[in-house]
DNA sequence: GATTTTTAGTTTATATTATAAACCACTTTA
DNA sequence: TAAAGTGGTTTATAATATAAACTAAAAATC
């Protein structure tokens, strides 16, 4: 049995990549509501996630405000599509 | 997004119920020995899934030497399955 | 037949991880 | 201009996974 990559293997962050796998961008506002987060937990995954090349964070602004935006790297693309293909086997689909 | 049960959203503990739907009976050394996992760890995870009602852990003899059974109840079937239907969104399968 | 090795585990300590609480800077509103 | 809200980050804590150390009995070896 193939192990299941740990940095993918973790709710929130399955979470995060899901929703960017099917978003192409999302900011970290949407981030939070979608998955019901707290900010602090979000932010701690998104640089696990960021780090490991998965997503990239980019900082802006609209107006006078700050905006975070997130997006999954192809890194990030390939590192999930594996995760899932890996899980169909502990999951007999 | 649907919280995902935690006591299967572990890579042992899932790989134990997986091979266990799959083959309705299967011992501690079959199961060590399947998942590659160290005999300490796996004590504990089968205690967890025995814990929750998810597997039965039966001892007994052959000959001489002991043998611990494990199966899954119909509670962990039920577990698993809405386990992986949750997950299939977070896969988008 | 005593001693070492192997088998089949359990218990306990440790490392890792997830999570939330506390905090910070800036903006808007009263 | 003080209070409240927004958009986060940092840090402390709780939970979890994992392996190391241990136990008891059987099998093999001397």
């Amino acid at each position: 049995m193939k192990e299941l990559n740990p940095l993918l293997h973790s709710q929130l962050r399955l979470a995060v990549i899901s929703i960017l796998m099917s978003v192409d961008e999302a900011d970290f506002v949407y981030l939070k509501e979608k998955t019901e987060s707290t900010a602090g937990n979000l932010s701690v995954q998104l640089d696990k996630l960021s780090a490991a090349g998965y997503i990239t964070v980019t900082k802006g602004f609209v107006g006078k405000k700050t905006r975070t935006t997130c997006k999954v790297t192809d890194e990030g693309r390939k590192a999930f599509e594996e995760y899932v293909e890996t899980l169909k086997d502990y999951l007999n689909l």
